[in-house]
RNA sequence: GCCGGGGUGGCGGAACGGGUGAGACGCGCCUGCCUUAAAAGCAGGUGUCCCUCAGGGGACGUGUGGGUUCGACUCCCACCCCCGGCACCA
């Protein structure tokens, strides 16, 4: 018998692949789209130095799938590329030198190598990496569409700053007042910034979320993102600025039990107010960092002398300044109900403001003095003028009516969600082609004249303005309108701008006229299966449904949403914490791959747990996996030897082997539950082991090769080799008969009492009055039984009888 | 606080619309075979406790406490613990 060689096996069967272009798939012909299709695909990686285990998991599953799928008939597309561009490969090249194209193109060729050399089926002729022009080029044209539209836009706002990344961050890019990048402390900053609408399309991202087949978590963590609430704009005047002020509230029905009102310290009216105490205040709100802001325990603020009208009543509410109130949430005001909420309570308490009730339960007395929050069913409004006595969200409602009615409130619904703020002061992005031109303001760059190419600088450590200033040469250009002097944008693109089309890229990923071809991006899309990680539930995930979502209203594609189904998988950690390079506790697979072969990794992983869930890595494990590996092979092996050919004669071993290939195919194809998959074949290796000779036994070792092939493809080419056959990659999946599903006996348990007192032995279609004779007669039933009789008689066919006394 | 996920052997995990005896498969561990020895491999064992005429038999066991049911890891109620998301969001 050869030995088991993986090394030899594995670079033997990776060459025939690449020479036949086994997994390469060719757009269906204009017209021609007939066939059922399947879009697989993992997020688009990081090409940072090597690949890890956490990479293991995402990949792996996605070749299974792929594998399985094009077995079954399917045109799969599972391509494979380079999220290129951003910042780990710039601070690389300050801190070692060097330009960041060259580090990433390194680390790109380095990662292209391992991923072969784990054996994952990709079409390498769609590669692509989002630094490359003949990619970014597009993304320029895109933006241009956006821009167009008004959906891309400048603004000034505040914003998160990383003082040691010397950029702007998106919202979702801190985590608790912190860069989520390099865990620095973010301030806050006024500055002109690039946004995308992303609010337009807020509710659309809402109720889309109805249509997909996400895991209920991922669809959870977008929800709250969005923020979707429910309630009114109410306009306060304040006569002594001469404006009506909105505010938006959740809680109409206690309009009445305004007692104070708030600006936000950054408030656009602030800066009109002539007070030392404000200006100090807003001063010193502005310094603080935006977690010390969170934290605060007693509420702060100034007041300010102003008086706003509530307009339900008339009443003529103190306005303060306070940094509890939160300049991009709403309108930056609010209308303070201390009754009712516990911040405003909070507040009225340290200024010693009043507190009116105006909700109250029934039946209970609440304490006046302190805040009532809670909702119960039945509480009613008091102190409300002509809405006393009306239950309170009728209130609510009836309150807002009649402000519309004067022009001084609507129903509105107000989004957690913010504008999607995309520039960065960083030289390794996507250049944004506008250019700036003293008589004409912002002009984008003519289609025809893109891409705008990103130049080479001496030094890309920001300086306070971004890196591509330098490059005075490419910064001054004649203006595409007017042809005066004008200065290119020198800000580049957030990277999430890169990895939301990326994927329609691949579906035409050498079309140098176009981003793509609408035919074949409609072909292919949506997604049927979409495999990646939760931290980009929030960000990657909505800004990508944004863009897909944008595209369509330009109709230049055909569908709303990008990933249909999506699986989530968990991920590699070790002791607690998540693998990852920052993290620094990598295993790599290109040593394990090295020592155990690709094959026994990629079981491996799958087999640890569910794929879903987190998996803990343990180097165990693997060589566990490399036994089972070994053993297939020598059974196998034994087994092309020694056994009759010939056809199975349907004894217990065929049974066995379709019964496996029925738990595969739905392991795979339904359930995704890989790790279970896996135990079906090794527990179909054992019954097999036992009888290498018999009648059925070459069945049972085709079957064995070809259900492991997805997980395993190296070694199960070689065995089928053995076995006589070629070309397994492409071979028919194997289809359960289902007679031979059935089994020739089943075990009938017998429960006197719901305890099992009796096994019995029967065809599984005995009938059920004959399966309680055969019960009642047994001894040990009658003992049981006690000679007495049955009260009742549950009969399950082909599982068991259940007498109760 | 709101939302989502989860608690099963020494360990990772099975049991997928309530229907047998929970614990598949693997890791680890134990015993035996092979070997000068080791590794590898092979065969067997392995939830806890108790009884045993040695054939086996019994009780208890899926975070806790209740409930529904002939029957519950699975359904319902209450609670505890762990992980994650959102959060001065009006």
């Amino acid at each position: 018998m050869k030995r088991y060689e993986a090394n030899a096996i594995e670079a033997k069967w990776q060459r025939i692949w690449r020479e036949q272009h086994a997994f390469e798939v060719a757009n269906p012909a204009p017209g021609n789209a007939e066939g059922a299709k399947s879009y697989v695909l993992e997020q688009l990686p990081y090409p940072s130095g090597t690949l890890h285990m956490g990479h293991m998991l995402p990949y792996t599953i996605g070749d299974v799938v792929t594998r399985f799928r094009a077995r079954n008939g399917l045109h799969v597309l599972h391509p494979q590329g380079f999220d290129s561009f951003g910042l780990p490969a710039e601070n690389a090249a300050i801190r070692e030198g060097g330009h960041p194209r060259e580090i990433t193109e390194r680390n790109i060729a380095h990662i292209r190598a391992s991923m072969r050399r784990v054996g994952w089926a990709y079409d390498w002729t769609r590669e692509l990496s989002t630094h490359e022009p003949e990619y970014y080029r597009w993304q320029q044209w895109q933006f241009l569409k956006f821009h167009e539209r008004g959906l891309a836009y400048r603004k000034g706002a505040p914003v998160k700053w990383c003082p040691l990344d010397q950029t702007v961050l998106a919202n979702e890019q801190v985590h608790d007042g912190r860069c989520e990048r390099c865990g620095t402390e973010v301030e806050s900053r006024l500055m002109e910034q690039w946004f995308f609408r992303i609010t337009d399309y807020a509710q659309a991202l809402l109720d889309d979320l109805e249509t997909v087949d996400w895991p209920e978590s991922i669809k959870a963590r977008q929800r709250n993102w969005i923020g979707r609430s429910e309630g009114a704009e109410i306009l306060f005047r304040i006569d002594e600025l001469d404006v009506d002020v909105p505010v938006f509230t959740t809680r109409p029905d206690t309009l009445y039990g305004a007692t104070f009102f708030v600006l936000a310290p950054e408030h656009e009216l602030v800066a009109r107010i002539e007070s030392d105490e404000v200006r100090d205040y807003v001063r010193r709100a502005a310094v603080k960092k935006t977690e010390e802001r969170a934290a605060a325990v007693e509420k702060t603020g100034v007041i300010t002398g102003l008086h706003a009208v509530n307009p339900v009543n008339g009443e003529s509410l103190p306005v303060y300044v306070a940094d509890y109130v939160l300049t991009d949430y709403g309108t930056g005001a609010i209308m303070a109900v201390p009754a009712h909420d516990q911040r405003d309570f909070d507040f009225a308490s340290a200024f010693e403001l009043p507190v009116r009730h105006v909700v109250r339960p029934p039946d209970v007395d609440v304490d006046e003095r302190a805040a009532y929050v809670e909702h119960t069913e039945g509480e009613v409004l008091v102190n409300s003028a002509e809405f006393d006595g009306l239950p309170a969200p009728e209130g609510g409602r009836r309150i807002v009516e009649k402000l519309a009615a004067d022009g001084r409130g609507r129903f509105a619904i107000n989004y957690r969600l913010r504008d999607w703020g995309f520039s960065r002061q960083r030289y390794w992005g996507c250049p944004i082609p506008v250019v700036y031109c003293e008589g004409c303001g912002i002009v984008p760059v003519k289609e025809d004249d893109l891409p705008v190419l990103l130049p080479d600088v001496e030094d890309y450590k920001p300086k306070g303005r971004p890196p591509l200033a330098q490059a005075e040469d490419w910064v001054n250009v004649a203006c595409p309108r007017c042809g005066g002097p004008a200065k290119r944008e020198t800000e580049t693109m957030d990277t999430f701008v890169d990895s939301s089309w990326y994927f329609l890229r691949y579906c035409d990923a050498r079309n140098d006229t176009a981003p793509f071809d609408r035919a074949a991006v409609d072909y292919w899309n949506p997604i049927d299966l979409y495999i990646g990680g939760v931290d980009h539930a929030t960000m990657h995930m909505i800004y990508a449904r944004f863009w897909v979502k944008v595209l369509n209203d330009l109709g230049l594609l055909g569908f709303r949403e990008p990933f249909a189904r999506f699986y989530s998988n968990g991920w590699v950690t070790t002791g607690k914490t998540k693998m990852s390079k920052r993290a620094g506790n990598v295993v790599g697979p290109d040593d394990f791959v090295e020592r155990y072969g690709a094959d026994a990794c990629r079981l491996n992983i799958l087999f640890l747990g569910p794929a879903d869930q987190d998996i803990e890595w343990t180097e165990t494990s693997v060589e566990g996996m490399t036994r089972f590996v070994r053993r297939m092979w020598r059974v196998v092996n034994e087994v092309a030897e020694v056994a009759p050919t010939g056809a199975p004669a349907g004894g217990p071993l065929s049974r066995k082997a379709h019964w496996a290939i029925a738990k595969v195919s739905d392991d795979i194809g339904r359930r995704f539950a890989f790790n279970t998959a896996i135990a079906a074949v090794m527990e179909l290796v054992n019954e097999l082991s036992r009888e290498p000779a018999g009648p059925d036994s070459l069945f049972a070792a085709e079957t064995v090769v070809s259900l492991i092939q997805p997980y395993a493809p190296h070694v199960a080419e070689e065995l089928w080799e053995h076995l006589g056959r070629e070309r397994l990659w492409e071979a028919p999946w194997p289809v359960a008969d289902p007679e031979l599903l059935e089994v020739d006996t089943v075990e009938v348990v017998v429960q006197v009492n719901g305890r099992v007192r009796e096994r019995l032995r029967v065809p599984p279609d005995t009938p059920d009055d004959e399966l309680v004779e055969l019960a009642r007669a047994s001894e040990r039933v009658q003992s049981y039984l006690d000679g007495g009789e049955a009260a009742r008689t549950i009969v399950v066919p082909g599982k068991l009888v259940s007498f109760v006394t």
